[in-house]
RNA sequence: GGGCCGGUAGCUCAGUCGGUAGAGCAGCAGACUUUUAAUCUGUUGGUCGAGGGUUCGAUUCCCUCCCGGCUCACCA
């Protein structure tokens, strides 16, 4: 149904833009006037995919959008007026939000509307400030950031801005509105992320009237400026009327009060619902950065996390290290991996399931204590609290026992609350109701047995907790699922984590794991049929696990082949027999711990997050368009025409 | 992989018991010199995820597929 007939009515300025757009689309130069002739009805109508300068944009998948489009000739129009840059680098902020706000924020003088005027300039004898108006000198301010509203009212206009200290702001307006009350001033609103640029037309009208007024005859006759676009202003750090501090544009030496570093071409979603959808919010986590000011919070949280952690054991003399990515052998954890291969070398190669065997090697070289931040890779199912790709902190301390890592591991956790919350009372999660959970990470956290837990929550009588058959069939009465493969000690781990992990949502170490489990932990002196191993569950989930390690050769010899008979059984996620490092034990590896802590995880708790995906940059997804559908190419564009 | 729910304008969402769709925001235009989700007025914009079937007619009903969310199972 080509050239639909209900568009025949539109009014003069759509009638104008449709022809503008028309000539964009035939490669016809967007500057000049709106013909005054009746246009061709066709631009918006079958809309090709616009290419208005190639020599800029040419490779660009561009979309068949009228708001793009737009943008583009925008784009053009800013070309032309700065002698062919359109996307200018020469701007220097002098100040971040914080930085200026910071500066007015803790005199209570200036919590008040005031007028600034330059310093060292005298005063404007044609615009004498209102008597009374408290006038402040305020030094020449250049600030830049990206537009996420714009307010024109009349000759005057308003832009929200947001900087990389967006996150600092709520606090600064805080503290600000503690000095307001003490004042009588009327308490504003905290959780504000932008900082405000004023602009009055009176004192930059060329530069008012081409960023936000229609202008007739000018390359591109609509306002030039929209949300999105990235902006520097430059003029004078004042109050307004209703108290908000913001920066009076004002021009200089010839410069314009305000200019587009960067148009950007493709619109923000909608300033008040933000971008919501799930999958777009992850695949474009750029934008999801940009609208979503929670989102920052968990990675600035994140970042403290890894900070934290790195000065802890720091402090504490363990030195960080980094050990191979890819591995020729399985070892150090159970887990399917991801295969790769080494062309030059043509030989397999695994992505590591954990670093674990290459940290003890180190420790087996004095490095008695040693720690690595890095990426595990395993080639398993993904979850709320699974991604294939997930960073694990592994540190190794010789002369110490799992029960001195529990005391060290305490210490981190209610460290990091502090330092990242401010507290070791943090909530987490939903419960059935949906009310956040209250975790207590104060130390000392809880310790229970593998076989007390058993006991208290499968209901397993104490001579039960040996026979494979009885736990078999309480697991089945629970309806919990073990795979026939399983042995003893295999069950019991699998049924207490999956009767216990509900009742571990305060920090909870759980120990005396079945040796069979663990093939690199270090029997218990009295019980050679447990090692001494625990792992720390909080809000239900597994965060950290940790043993004193196996040094005796023969023993871990004997424990790797057992591992190979458990593969013969049909274990698919055993270990490999790994030949070298039972030789690294055979030199001699000190009385050692080790303790590994999923740091997603951890930033999870500490910041709220129910999903791991929350706390992961780029979480893995399936690619955009896999499998058929209509997608745009990766191709560029064809030129219109 | 199984189950449940979803895909409608650039964004957030309504709606159509089968007769080719609406709102708010964004955009365009008008008014407005201290707003802050500004307000008021007018207005543009849609292959209703893709393909096939039934039908005079499908965005709606049926089938298949694609994509996503939640959830179960394995795993940290």
């Amino acid at each position: 149904m080509p050239g639909s007939p209900r568009r025949a009515d539109r009014g003069p300025h759509q009638r104008a833009l449709a022809a503008k757009l028309a000539a964009l689309a035939d490669g016809a130069p967007p500057w000049g006037r709106w013909p005054s002739a009746a246009p061709a009805r066709r631009g918006l109508d079958r809309m090709p995919p616009i290419d208005i300068d190639p020599a800029a944009i040419t490779g660009t998948p561009l979309e068949r959008n009228a708001l793009m489009a737009q943008r583009l000739a925008k784009v053009h129009a800013l070309r032309q007026a700065a002698a062919g840059v359109a996307y200018p680098n020469d701007f220097a902020p002098s100040h971040t939000a914080a930085q200026a706000m910071h500066w007015f924020s803790s005199d209570p003088v200036h919590l008040h509307p005031f007028v600034a005027l330059e310093q060292g300039a005298p005063m404007d004898l044609e615009r004498p400030p209102p008597a009374g108006a408290p006038v402040v000198f305020s030094p020449r301010v250049h600030m830049a950031g990206r537009v996420l509203a714009i307010n024109v009212k009349g000759k005057v206009a308003f832009l929200r801005v947001i900087d990389r200290t967006a996150a600092e702001l709520p606090g600064l307006r805080a503290a600000e509105n503690r000095a307001r009350v003490a004042t009588g001033l009327p308490e504003r609103d905290v959780q504000v992320p932008t900082f405000q640029f004023y602009f009055s037309r009176d004192d930059d009208p060329d530069t008012f009237d081409r960023l936000f007024k229609p202008t007739e005859g000018a390359p591109w006759e609509g306002p030039l400026c929209d949300v999105g676009d990235i902006v520097g202003g430059e003029g004078l750090w004042f109050r307004t009327r209703t108290g908000e501090q913001s920066l009076w544009l004002k021009s200089a030496a010839g410069r314009p009060a305000l200019r587009i570093l960067t148009k950007a071409v493709r619109p923000l979603p909608d300033k008040f619902h933000g971008l919501a959808d799930k999958e777009t919010r992850l695949r474009q986590r750029y934008v999801d950065l940009v609208m979503n000011q929670d989102v920052r919070e968990i990675f600035r949280k994140r970042s403290m996390v890894l900070r934290g952690v790195r000065r802890f054991l720091d402090d504490r003399g363990y030195v960080e290290v980094e050990t191979p990515m890819m591995h020729t052998s399985l070892g150090g954890a159970a887990a399917r991996p991801f295969r790769t291969h080494h062309n030059a070398l043509d030989m397999p190669l695994y992505l590591r399931i954990a670093p674990e065997l290459h940290l003890k090697r180190l420790v087996v070289g004095g490095i008695e204590r040693v720690y690595e931040i890095n990426r595990n890779f395993r080639n398993e199912g993904l979850s709320q609290r699974h991604n294939p790709e997930f960073t694990m902190l592994e540190f190794y301390r010789a002369y110490a026992t799992y029960t001195d890592l529990m005391d060290e591991v305490e210490a981190l956790i209610a460290e990091l609350a502090l330092q990242v919350c401010g507290s070791t009372t943090v909530h987490w999660g939903s419960e059935a109701g949906g009310t956040p959970r209250e975790i207590r990470l104060a130390a000392p956290f809880a310790r229970v047995r593998i076989a007390d837990g058993l006991q208290r929550w499968a209901g397993i009588a104490e001579a039960g907790l040996g026979d494979e058959r009885v736990l078999r069939a309480r697991a089945a009465e629970l309806g919990v699922h073990i795979d026939g493969h399983a042995t003893l000690g295999k069950v019991q781990v699998e049924l207490f984590e999956a009767v216990a992990e509900p009742h571990l949502v305060q920090p909870t170490f759980v120990y005396e794991y079945p040796a069979e489990t663990s093939p690199l932990a270090r029997r218990n002196d009295r019980d050679g049929g447990v090692v001494d191993r625990f792992e720390l569950f909080i809000g239900g989930i597994e965060i950290s696990n940790a043993f004193s390690e196996l040094n005796d050769p023969v023993d871990q010899y004997q424990r790797f082949a057992h591992q190979l008979d458990q593969r013969a059984k049909g274990d698919e996620e055993t270990m490999d027999l790994d030949i070298d490092y039972v030789r690294a034990l055979e030199y001699g590896m000190p009385p050692a711990a080790g303790c590994g802590i999923g740091i997603d995880r951890l930033v999870m708790l500490l910041s709220g997050a129910e999903s791991i995906r929350e706390v992961i940059l780029f979480p893995h997804m399936r690619p955009e368009g896999a499998g058929g559908g209509e997608r745009p190419s990766a191709e560029p564009a064809p030129v219109a025409g």
